[in-house]
DNA sequence: GCGTGTCAAGTGAAA
DNA sequence: TTTCACTTGACACGC
């Protein structure tokens, strides 16, 4: 089991998503960008690998405009030593890595720009990680996208999408399930149409179900993982308190996630805490999950 | 320097 | 009809 928090550190003094706006482009600011997120990155990692904190989710703006038409710069030929140095430092500790694709991926759209444009920012965030050299356990995480009034159209046109996805990206696509549309089911219905894994969100599965316990709930996604795709990833989160429905929390509640780590029984998961402050939440959740027996008390300490 | 409106991109629920 | 939430932070303009 590794547990982690995605794309910001809010310990170090950097980011690895700084950007520009689209009016100032240059490639001028796009290598300085870019430059500073990979460096930034680096810092990140080298920080998660001493806390023990063995799976991180990767910006989506690694490389600002990485898939607009305004950005022509060959990045991928140019950053490639550096990505490849962060590949091997990944692979030398251990390190589980995802990305997420936002909300404007959308494979079933009936829009047809909006598929391509979507085509366009999976085959960015895909070379990021495979010029990193890391093997099909490095996912793509995904939500089916909308419903458009004919959930089951919807979800052909979700699957038609991903038969013509260029293999590497297939072989990394994770498929979410949400809080509003898609449950856990309907992902199934999806996994059984195209092979795509499920990455479990359990909060998600708390607003939106089919009635599933949540141990069963996980042992039905797993299920979808093959061997050559790593173990289950899953996302955790709980309900803010006294927030709108649905709101994550700001701060991990160690005794909510104790209660849930009864459903694993004995399920090998990664656990991506998607809670507001980052590590200040992922360190007393390992230091739980060392206390339990989840994870080698020495594993990372240095 | 600092406050703050706005930023490439989609969808659906709530206000 | 518009705003807001999604993982939401930070750029860049104006004072």
């Amino acid at each position: 089991m590794k547990i982690g928090y995605p794309c910001i550190n809010e310990t170090l003094p950097c980011s690895s998503a700084t950007t520009f706006r689209l009016a100032s482009y240059s490639e001028e600011r796009l290598i300085k960008a870019v430059t500073n997120n990979l460096a930034c990155l680096e810092q990140i990692l080298a920080f998660n690998v001493q806390h023990g904190l063995l799976f991180f989710r990767m910006s989506s703006d690694l490389v600002p405009f990485a898939s607009h038409p305004v950005n022509t710069f060959n990045w991928q030929e140019y950053f490639a030593p550096s990505l490849a140095a962060l590949g091997q430092f990944i692979k030398d500790n251990g390190l589980r890595i995802s990305m997420h694709p936002d909300q404007f991926v959308v494979l079933n759209s009936p829009t047809e720009t909006i598929v391509q444009n979507s085509f366009a920012e999976l085959a960015y965030q895909c070379s990021i990680i495979d010029l990193m050299g890391l093997d099909k356990s490095a996912k793509l995480q995904i939500h089916a996208g909308g419903v458009y009034g004919d959930k089951p159209m919807a979800i052909r046109r979700f699957a038609d999408a991903v038969h013509v996805l260029p293999e590497n990206i297939r072989a990394r696509l994770v498929l979410e399930n949400d809080d509003r549309s898609y449950s856990l089911q309907d992902c199934l219905e999806i996994h059984e149409r195209t092979g795509i894994p499920i990455l479990f969100d359990n909060f998600h599965h708390e607003c939106l179900h089919n009635g599933e316990p949540m141990a069963e709930a996980l042992r039905l996604a797993a299920q979808t993982w093959q061997p050559d795709d790593g173990i289950l990833m899953m996302d955790y989160s709980s309900q803010s308190p006294g927030d709108r429905k649905g709101k994550h929390t700001a701060h991990i509640q160690l005794d909510l996630f104790r209660e849930f780590l009864t459903h694993l029984q004995g399920l090998d998961v990664d656990i991506m805490l998607e809670i507001k402050d980052k590590e200040a939440s992922a360190l007393p959740a390992l230091a739980l999950l060392r206390e339990l027996g989840y994870v080698p008390s020495s594993a990372g300490v240095m």
